[in-house]
DNA sequence: GGATTTTCTTGATTTCGGTCAAGGTTTTTA
DNA sequence: TAAAAACCTTGACCGAAATCAAGAAAATCC
């Protein structure tokens, strides 16, 4: 993880979601506090039980944020995409981190001091809204996860996380490419590989996808949302 | 549910932890947005699907959320007790509750509506900070129960369950008084009740618990923590 | 572009925890 | 305090998904 000063971490900061609804000039107290960092794909960026300085913004690549056990068994909790932020519970409560952080491809982000922050929600009521907003979202989502880690079998999870992958438009048919390997999204689900790939093979036996590597042709929707047995 | 005007509001307030932070008469702004409500034990708070039109606070009583599927099988999320403010989240992103919320014993709680809290939170970067913090300490929460049930076995989740409840003193030996019943519990631990009642057999004749009833006597804390098969 | 590693699939087997059923307790209610 | 209801425990059984194992496919690397 190695630290990057470029001239224009302000160009970085005003494409994130978390400061697009702020007025350009009032990033610019926060500029001391935020520092650029590069990690290479499979880097660890902190690990379960670390207190972190600031809350990190993915610029560019990808991560991955993980529990694990002392067994060193796995549980995927998300995928990190560029504009996200994560860590800010943590940042907010000043205790050790629950989860661990990965790169999974060459990345760059920003960390924002802790200390910035809280001076800019101060100042700033809008941005303190968008905080709390992009906490309760954080929040709503892992509902969502335990949901339905916790009230639906193995088919039905799988099911729930394709529907939730479909476009908005109302076609009968579309095109879903998954975006990382289907181990991690197995580990998403909270599934062996190898349940995952058989619900898959299921579905498709079923006649509502066709899979061929790590694209998904939804052929009816309507269908695979109540898809049974 | 009952809606209520005491003479005595404020009162409430200002013993609620969210508010503790905040001088007297700085909270005078919230009364006319604060709404007193008494709920019958068993009486339905709000349903999954719903809009709240403010964040609930439990003042007196005990309440339970819970998650339904649509065959009807609940998972319990949190028991809430006094002091306890729930639907903070729901509130400040605008989208229909994820939970279903029940009130387990005659309750009295505390409406406050989410324009005289915005307003607040603009006008007090404090109470902005503990709102940031209340709901950070949530998602804690739900990554540490996310983490017992996607990664432990059934004895290891009443194990960490049972742990965590041992009062802080170093003591080798305590006792725990359940708060709610084995049911409750077990859902909350995503176990069937047998399983549960298993569980702690187990843990019997292993000689680190006694039971009787909703007590439960922790012979060896240490032996407790560490306990395998 | 072939070799090597990683990822994915498929089948056979096992196991943990859920379900069903029945009996025992405790609590509630009248 | 007796009856009813709710709660808890225990045993027998079953099933969904994990594990084990081995081969196929895809991606990565010299």
């Amino acid at each position: 993880m190695t630290p990057f000063t470029p001239a224009s971490i302000s160009d970085s900061l005003r494409r994130l979601p978390l400061f697009s609804g702020i007025p350009p000039h009032e990033l610019e107290p926060l500029l001391p506090g935020v520092r650029e960092f590069k990690a290479r794909a499979h880097e660890i960026l902190f690990q379960k039980g670390d207190s972190l300085r600031g809350i990190h913004m993915l610029v560019s690549g990808r991560a991955r944020l993980f529990m694990t056990t002392a067994q060193g068994t796995e549980k995927l909790l998300a995928m990190v995409k560029p504009g996200q932020a994560f860590g800010e519970a943590v940042v907010f409560l000043d205790r050790p981190c629950p989860v661990s952080a990965q790169a999974t491809e060459d990345s760059t982000f920003l960390i924002v001091a802790k200390d910035v922050l809280l001076a800019m929600m101060d100042r700033n009521p809008v941005f303190a809204r968008q905080m709390l907003a992009s906490i309760s979202m954080r929040l709503h989502e892992l509902m969502s996860d335990m949901e339905t880690c916790t009230l639906m079998n193995s088919l039905q999870r799988v099911v729930s996380y394709l529907s939730h992958q479909l476009p908005e438009s109302g076609d009968p048919a579309c095109e879903i490419r998954l975006d990382t390997s289907k181990q991690m999204l197995a580990s998403r689900l909270n599934l062996a590989p190898e349940t995952f790939s058989r619900a898959l093979h299921h579905l498709a036996e079923g006649g509502v996808i066709e899979v061929s590597g790590r694209t998904i042709r939804v052929l009816d929707t309507q269908r695979l949302k109540t898809f049974q047995a």
